[in-house]
DNA sequence: CCCAATAATGATAACCATTACTGATTATAC
DNA sequence: GTATAATCAGTAATGGTTATCATTATTGGG
């Protein structure tokens, strides 16, 4: 069988992801952890987060567009997506499980989770419009 | 400016799109319109595709992993993904404007839409599922 | 009806995020 | 220590999507 076996990279990687709550890119990820392991690479990043992810100690999001972001916080949330500068939000509020239940009465199956993102335009966006009314970001193309 | 020609390969690929209701990815639908036009491109379906997404005509799908997908009818409604065989259906439930408030209230921002994607097993993969417990395929990643 | 203007096309190359491969390195068990 | 196997760095390959460009199709005026 497959044991793990303890990797300094890896350590980093779950370190980075823990103390930063901007959801960052493998990218992101990969420039931070270069501070440390200048030679890293990429594909070890990739291999660590996809292994962390699949161990369930990390959240992958697909925020609907762009590359995939990663969270280390495993707790049921839902995530608010600025339309306008693209940041990635947590946000406290209670993630219903009872709507899995509505949903379950209506597709005939079996439902075991869901994902919601919410998308709008984040406190400093707004403050930052024009009030002539300049036009804004695309909406992405994709809602409800 | 930009005035919109008319185009018998944006027709096919938006007829396509209407008759099917299993929100096909843009490689399934450049399968269907060449049935029609044999040598139309991939890219010219992507190009309409992101035309008609853009001007509201069609939505686009992230379904959480793999290729985008489509979807004609553009009103508001959820998704179900069945983690098994991979398909989309629709659900006929209401969607929540309320919860877009309670969001609002959290993020100190201004909230627009949600998203919402459900995730479990559909009749038919259930009643497939064998009595002694088989093994199951992986459940997507993310979850919430 | 034809013509000029220009949007749309087909073919193909480029792009980007992600994954797969490879031989060298490192962590763990004995 | 040594064997074993996981992990690594480096790099090539992949898959989905977008950009480029010369050619074709659509459309609104003469």
């Amino acid at each position: 069988m497959k044991t793990l076996k303890h990797s300094r990279q890896r350590d980093c990687i779950m370190n980075c992801l823990m103390n930063r709550h901007d959801h960052p890119t493998a990218d992101a990820i990969y420039a931070s952890v270069r501070q440390d392991f200048p030679n890293v690479s990429l594909g070890t990043v990739y291999r660590n987060l996809n292994l962390l992810a699949d161990l369930g100690e990390i959240r992958r999001l697909n925020c609907g567009s762009g590359p995939e972001r990663f969270d280390a916080d495993t707790s049921p949330h839902y995530h608010f997506i600025c339309q306008s500068c693209g940041q990635v939000q947590d946000l406290d509020m209670d993630v219903s499980e009872q709507i899995d239940l509505a949903a379950q009465a209506r597709c005939g199956g079996r439902i075991d989770s869901h994902i919601t993102y919410f998308y709008g335009t984040c406190a400093d966006c707004l403050a930052k419009e024009t009030p002539a009314g300049r036009t804004q970001a695309e909406p992405p193309a994709e809602a409800s």
